[in-house]
DNA sequence: TGCACAAATGTAACGCTTTACATTGTTTAT
DNA sequence: ATAAACAATGTAAAGCGTTACATTTGTGCA
């Protein structure tokens, strides 16, 4: 079964290989008749179009890649569910590929877009620099989400990380905390550096003194979080708060709290960023800066197919702005 | 750039199609010359092979395919992390793809294996019938993980389901339980099935009574361990004990048991299945059967290239047992 | 020097589908 | 009745690489 070509269907149905196109690809102008006999014979042989073949011709594959630096966090996996949702009843399949973290892995990936074997490539992350991502969305169509590259002229989709840090960091000092911490990664990633400017613009509007004890720049790894809680509790005078750039570094912070013999939410408080589903099932539960991801997912692929189908000339390389929100839960607390 | 085909090489560089094809294959007898200067034009074009040609004629992609259920859960990602990390150095990419639960998407994606833009698929859960799978697994080179489908003799890879929930309760009644409860889903998921089998069996071997009260079928759905725990806590003898058949379930059961003001591992044990990450980010940690993740992914893998390479006829589809491993932490607790 | 053989390179068919263009058969308008 | 327009179908090229086979070039040996 189902070794089938174009070329056996038409010799079983009697008509030629073109009318059969036709009709898979349901053009214009073919028969009921004919039409009928050619599913007949796609259904006797079983037959299923080889899209190498397809795609080869008309230069196209409706696949989309989203790479990301790993792929065991949800909050990738979030954004994925909504570009599926998009390209879906659009006839566009998603594939996903992460690079764990080696650039050299991603390179790779990127070959699938390089050759043709995907239409288009959404990057969440990326080790690329900006040069180079102007460089191949002249030629290619590139996307990048959720973490943005300065200088990169290339159709992103993020939320205001400067922002969002500055309001994180605000509604704790709402809250009535005047020493706060900060955990994030070096700010060799766009996305925790600029969460760190907002943190040190909200010190600055409130006239809260910056203090460079309290502030921890790590990784994005989970064990970060509570290594540096640790040593700010051991501080002999710890801060009340921490404000930590992603949800996973803040559930290590709890987590290390509860270690310590403390409790997050009455001893400290604890705020993270993106709002994955595990904040929800901690507890207590953690209190976060939320991405849209299921909007960011779509608006980034339906910009990009339109890049794609807009193949001449002018496509669009802006920078989409999404809005995001404070979720305070029962990791925070007032003073 | 970059549209370049192979005959631009071979212009480029003054040799044939076919030198510059041996070339980009390394294949023998090329002179040391002839190489450098197909490389400098492939360069001065940057060229890069279209893969849609190579593979037509090739009649393979190196792609493998992984469906699942849903992406936003950790547990495949690991195993899918175990593929890839078997599959890179092969020279074979991974793609995942997840159905959402909708078989409809699920029979979209399987049409990459049809349409021969994969060279096979590894399922981590499907709602193909038996009869379906053996008869795809005699044309296409596919294989199943984690989830496996009674009577369907294709490549498989799991661990001992019945024996994981035997374990799982025969370990929370050496710690002294006696009344132990179930959440699950409804037996027409085979791995729900089976170790409920395995609880059943242990229960009878200690020579426990069953309660059907304590039996609580529904679905896979994070909320109905929870709402599972509420029903049993309210009986009027309510277990000291309950057994999930996954860590999800787990976890929403050991909030829910917070949420009635009520211990996890201190008033009523908790176990799950799986072992995700989540059990040990979890405050208290999680008890749960360990899958091997990572292992069972390049196993599964690691048959099915097996497969795909031995293209004529014989091909291996049996199932692959893999141990599992009880790992006890702060959710259980002796009675 | 000439022959046998190996190495290097070229030619062209093939893989599968789409589609511009050509052809055949019908229908409509004049 | 005849030309024109149109619908249905067919023919063959094109898309890009790989590779069996053919050809050329080069080497070693008698």
């Amino acid at each position: 079964m189902s070794d089938a070509t174009i070329k056996d269907v038409a010799n079983e149905c009697g008509l030629s290989v073109a009318t059969v196109s036709r009709v898979l690809n349901n053009s214009a102008n073919v028969s009921e008749r004919s039409a009928k006999r050619v599913h007949d014979a796609i259904e006797k042989l079983g037959y299923s179009p080889n899209f190498l073949g397809r795609n080869l011709r008309k230069r196209e594959t409706n696949v989309i890649l989203v790479t990301m630096p790993t792929s065991e966090h949800s909050f990738y996996m979030k954004i994925v569910a909504g570009i599926q949702q998009y390209c879906q009843p659009r006839g566009y399949d998603v594939i996903c590929a992460s690079y764990n973290n080696s650039s050299e892995v991603e390179v790779r990936q990127m070959n699938m877009l390089f050759n043709r074997t995907v239409d288009g490539v959404i990057l969440l992350g990326t080790s690329y620099p900006a040069e180079k991502l102007n460089k191949l969305a002249e030629t290619y169509n590139i996307a990048l989400c959720c973490e943005g590259v300065e200088g990169a002229d290339v159709l992103t989709v993020v939320v205001d990380d400067e922002q969002g840090g500055y309001d994180a960091v605000k509604s704790l000092i709402k809250l009535g905390h005047r020493r706060i911490a900060f955990i994030g990664a070096n700010d060799s990633s766009a996305s925790s550096f600029k969460r760190k400017e907002g943190y040190l613009r909200a010190l600055k509007d409130f006239q809260l003194p910056v203090y460079d004890e309290l502030i921890c720049c790590g990784t994005f790894e989970y064990e970060h979080g509570g290594e540096a809680v640790e040593k700010l509790m051991s501080l002999k005078e710890p801060p009340t708060a921490v404000f930590c750039v992603s949800d996973l570094l803040a559930i290590s912070a709890v987590h290390k709290v509860h270690e310590l013999g403390l409790e997050a939410g009455k001893d400290i408080a604890v705020m993270g960023f993106d709002n994955i589903t595990m904040c929800e099932m901690m507890m207590p539960s953690v209190s976060t800066v939320e991405q849209p991801c299921k909007e960011m997912g779509e608006l980034v692929v339906k910009k990009l197919l339109a890049n794609i189908s807009a193949s001449g000339g002018e496509k669009d390389n802006k920078c989409y702005i999404v809005p995001h929100s404070i979720i305070l839960r029962e990791s925070t607390f007032r003073i």
